[in-house]
DNA sequence: GCCAACGTTGGC
DNA sequence: GCCAACGTTGGC
């Protein structure tokens, strides 16, 4: 089996007030880590379902008008977040170690703008994309499954075509 | 700014 | 192990 056909898709929020798409993009290689993820579902995906080469919806929240606004990739798997040892880090954990990381981060490139964001409203009208786990209410997952007729309909929807095949 | 929903904490 | 209290998230 080839790894398009193995490879998954997620979406990750940011709030981009902290941390923007267009952060993202210029970045160092256009790639971060994504750091300072302290929810044990999310960190529990990072672990061990979300693999090198899946892609990533970066969608934007907590502004007025919350929008899917790029397409990333995944370029490192999980992998022990050490802002979780770090005294200093605002991130700090005092129950992580070496041997018991506690948390993990996966790194992401940014691979391609939408032609426009998509909002909420776009979502919500739309009979795939209404049916993210993004658009339910009260879920506060940063990290969320994305399933392939989502990730299919946002590529058509910013008409551009899969940057990841 | 409001508030519903959720995850975490800690007393018992 | 229960559950109330609390802090946070995030849409609106």
């Amino acid at each position: 089996m080839t790894k398009t056909n193995t490879r998954r898709y997620w979406l990750m929020k940011s709030e981009p007030a902290a941390f923007s798409w267009e952060d993202l993009k210029s970045a160092k290689n256009r790639t971060t880590c994504w750091d300072g993820v302290r929810n044990y579902q999310a960190k529990n995906l990072m672990r061990d379902e979300i693999k090198a080469g899946d892609g990533v919806l970066f969608y934007h929240s907590n502004i007025p008008s919350p929008a899917i606004v790029g397409i990333a990739e995944v370029v490192r798997e999980g992998y022990p977040d050490d802002t979780a040892m770090d005294p200093a880090s605002r991130y700090h954990d005092p129950r992580a170690t070496r041997d018991n990381p506690v948390w993990y981060m996966v790194d992401i490139r940014a691979k391609a703008d939408l032609s426009s964001p998509i909002t909420r409203n776009d979502m919500r009208r739309h009979p795939v994309l209404s049916q993210m786990d993004v658009m339910k209410k009260g879920n506060r997952l940063s990290v969320q499954p994305v399933t392939k007729p989502q990730w299919q309909a946002v590529l058509a929807l910013a008409t551009i075509q899969d940057p990841l095949v």
